[in-house]
DNA sequence: ACCTGAACACCGTTCAAGT
DNA sequence: ACCTGAACACCGTTCAAGT
């Protein structure tokens, strides 16, 4: 007589996920997740490659979450307003997920999912085209994600500790990127 | 009759980064760092606070590192100039130091030591200052910092993997953060 | 004063045996 | 078809005993 299934590849992403967050990357053992989703430890190898699968799952469904969000955070009339609107998802998404966040960039996973990355790209791709124009498309976006992303890395890591305000270096850093995205307009005009 | 040391706690360390380099931060173990060393494990504490401690050591010397090639990247007569060298000479040593590099950000250790810190931003605040003006020192050597680093960490996660050149990109920023931090002087010129 | 073997608690993973 | 206890190899860390 097959056993019933007692757990799922979801329950088992989500508890560990859980304990990331709670505990730390340190505390996510295979007997605690096991624990958590009411089962023993051998079993969780029937869901889930390992523990290092379990984290990239885990990389994976934040990355898909992350997606959805940036997706919904632009209205698509104003460029800028929807750079910034980008912006501050990405950031809310780290400062509630400060544990779970720095896995998307681990360099050890080489990578989220092509899935999770081709759609949390989205987003920010038609922006940076509306901002710089279609043929500065890849590269404008690169710079919005390395800066969104060394920002919110940063300020998880404790590492703007010069004192001044966070969110002015944030604000001054937007404004910048629009600045500096829109300038195909000044070309030819000036050095 | 005392005994003589039999190691030091630099060696310790750099036999610690080249493991990590060689072989990634896993395959640090105490007893992999001993044996590199001459030693058996638990002598290790005499001269590290274990295995985390040693990681943020290696971080910290990292740190020093990125410190002193960010300075000898500066001439001091071109502030654009200074930027590019200076944001190269930090990719240029997360190029060659892949593994390490995360660390210097890793939330876990919750920041390098603040020497270590202090001696990393003076040159990007530097820079930062002779392009931005005094009065935003602090959000533009942010700015520069947050996007260099996020830039250099998803180039190490393998996360720019939509074609077009990376290094195309990388230009592109660098000349959109010359005309964001230079902007002060189209104050009031318009909009 | 530092080094070591032995020991302890804990971890990831495998697998034969259960149901 | 999934779950489990038992077992294995390995790890970080402590500490009494050596020199």
């Amino acid at each position: 007589m097959p056993a019933p299934a007692r757990t799922s590849t979801d329950a088992v992403v989500s508890a560990g996920r859980a304990i990331i967050e709670r505990d730390g990357l340190a505390a996510l053992t295979m007997q605690a997740v096991a624990a958590a989703v009411g089962v023993r430890a051998p079993s969780l190898y029937k869901r889930v490659a390992g523990r290092d699968g379990l984290v990239r799952l885990i990389a994976d469904q934040a990355a898909m979450e992350v997606a959805a969000q940036l997706d919904d955070a632009i209205g698509g009339v104003d460029p800028a307003a929807d750079l910034r609107a980008l912006a501050a998802a990405l950031r809310a998404f780290a400062l509630r997920n400060p544990a779970t966040f720095p896995l998307l960039f681990d360099p050890r996973l080489a990578g989220v999912s092509p899935e999770a990355r081709d759609r949390s790209v989205g987003a920010v791709r038609r922006v940076a085209a509306a901002l710089a124009g279609a043929e500065h498309e890849l590269p404008a976006a690169r710079m919005v994600v390395a800066w969104a992303n060394g920002f919110v890395t940063m300020e998880l890591a404790g590492a703007f500790q010069l004192g001044g305000d966070v969110d002015e270096a944030w604000d001054y850093a937007l404004d910048g990127l629009v600045v500096a995205l829109g300038r195909r307009e000044d070309r030819g005009g000036r050095v």
